[in-house]
DNA sequence: TCTGTGTGTGAGACCGTTCCCACACACTTA
DNA sequence: TAAGTGTGTGGGAACGGTCTCACACACAGA
């Protein structure tokens, strides 16, 4: 069942040097060698093998992501899977082939790992520990990060403008009259959650609404359980506070703190309404849906991929990526 | 940056073959030198090239996951996801590496691409077409199926119990009373749907409750927007029809056809209960949290990768896979 | 002394491609 | 006629490993 290029030759009365031109289709070959080569290959179902290319190549056009996420595996995330999922198709279109690595604590190993299978360049996505980026950069490896805990120089980051992000929640929820507006925030570790909030809290002083730290709450986790279980665990502070809404920096949280709400039959958004970010697609299927800021997860995976392979061929003058603009989502939960 | 065993050899004063041995640790090596080389290894950072490896042995240590998804991305698929997730965990605790592919018709090109990098096995997952699988046996390619759409004779397929899944549904509701059942059920094109349902059906009968066809709707598709759609295309049949109760096939039909009830300002469960099949991450989430028959995702990906591995060593007396047992987890939406 | 066995090492074929080089032939042009 | 150019083909090294085989040496037992 599998073919080498050899008996190809053998067959069709060539040398091996005659098959690969007629396959690569570099050099000359005269029609009706091609065609009778072209119609073997069609008959023996043959294959290039594309170990024995690479070899010689010293190019296996694969590609690793590599995802470190202690508290939930990647590809059912639904935000880092959508990036996931984009990356996979471009890179598909591209002819590339990519290997998924998760891998919680140890991720020095499946580096090792992917190096070991000399993948032409690699993807990092969210959090990794500084360690391993070291590691991979010392191997010379072309990478890209998408969404990383730091922005590191020198380093191709894709990010969405999160500090816009919050500006606008700010704008949205003022613009609504809201003045008091409690904030659980994610994991300070993270990049993105950092900017969202800053950004949201540089607007409000801009318009000089007081923003007291007794109206924030420190998550550890930017998880569903963590939304629901801060939220539970300061209801009583909530109540007394006299809040009208809740911004979340991300909608895990928020639909956690949503859910708890609603079992104490708050209204949404009528006595309090909610904000997020990302815009994950359970954020419209919940009830009430979730007005959130959307992040072009999309865009994020298809730049990550065209920057990578970018650098893998080494093209001349890459520019740094722009940053993604982020929209604004308006849905039930702050919609009266 | 990039060595081989040859400069190691060179370095270390032995000749290759001694460098192999080392780093395979089959046949004689003095301790010696084992060290010397060793260390050699440490410090240059070598690692050993897969590729050429792979070349010799005739076998990459590579696996390919297929997956044919009209309607949603794979890797942040509620259920698929954590299928994937589930395989890709259980892959690199074996050293196996993991080519994730997803391809939405021409899933043909995609399995031809899987050959090419000589993939040691596949992993089909969801509903790929006959062409595809029969393409894909041809080859002399070990694979397993997960939740396919058919069984097909000696082929290896992983699934679950799903009509003893519709049949606990049915015992759940009637347990609690319910004798006016409306059901949404999933494509008919899918196995899992259409077990769940005759599972479902089958209790009724003995109950001798009665089921007309009028109390049934067919999704053409398992997805959140469609059971959403459905609802509110049938709504004023649902209120005439006198139900207190809905079956969805599915999570992703289940919710969304919630969603709409919600919006109505029907009370969930006391006007109506509610129950789904999968367990996905949102069932819990969601508000009423969602009664629901749970697959054992994690299992599934074990399993089929434990079973490709044993198919690729060639194992004697390979068995054929148990299904997997469903269990009926109840929430909010059932419980009064 | 001879044979056998356990330990340690190196030479070199091989895996399936690509690609450089040599060569052959047909034309054209000086 | 000689040199150059375009077309077509084959030989064989190279990619970086593994693995078989040959061989060398030490030591045991007959």
């Amino acid at each position: 069942m599998e073919h080498t290029i050899k008996e190809i030759a053998l067959r069709a009365g060539v040398s091996k040097s005659t098959v690969s031109r007629v396959i690569s289709g570099k050099g000359y070959t005269s029609l009706e060698v091609r065609n009778r080569v072209l119609q073997l290959i069609e008959e023996l179902q043959y294959k290039p093998n594309a170990v024995a290319r690479a070899m010689v190549s010293q190019r296996t056009h694969n590609i690793g992501v590599l995802i470190y996420r202690r508290h939930h595996p990647i590809a059912s995330h639904p935000f880092y899977g959508k990036i996931l999922d984009a990356i996979l198709m471009t890179a598909a279109s591209m002819n590339y082939s990519v290997f998924v690595t998760t891998d919680h604590e140890m991720s020095l190993r499946s580096a090792d790992f992917m190096m070991e299978k000399r993948v032409d360049g690699l993807i990092l996505i969210s959090r990794l520990q500084q360690n391993v980026i070291d590691y991979i950069a010392n191997f010379g490896v072309p990478y890209v990060m998408v969404n990383g805990s730091t922005d590191v120089d020198g380093v191709m980051h894709i990010v969405n403008q999160d500090e816009e992000g919050g500006r606008m929640v700010a704008e949205h929820l003022t613009d609504r009259g809201h003045r008091h507006i409690f904030v659980i925030a994610g994991p300070q570790t993270h990049r993105s959650h950092n900017l969202r909030l800053k950004g949201f809290k540089n607007h409000l002083r801009e318009l000089e609404i007081p923003f007291p730290a007794s109206s924030i709450l420190q998550a550890s986790t930017s998880t569903f359980g963590e939304g629901y279980e801060l939220m539970r665990a300061h209801w009583e502070e909530f109540r007394a506070g006299g809040f009208t809404s809740l911004f979340a920096t991300n909608d895990m949280i928020a639909l956690g703190a949503m859910k708890f709400m609603l079992e104490q039959a708050v209204r949404i958004p009528e006595q309090v309404a909610v904000v997020g970010f990302d815009d994950i697609d359970f954020a419209t299927m919940f009830s009430p849906s979730l007005t959130t800021i959307r992040v072009n997860t999309e865009e994020m995976g298809t730049q990550a991929f065209s920057l990578l392979d970018k650098l893998i061929r080494q093209e001349a003058n890459i520019e740094n990526p722009q940053q993604l603009v982020p929209k604004l989502i308006i849905r039930q939960s702050t919609q009266i």
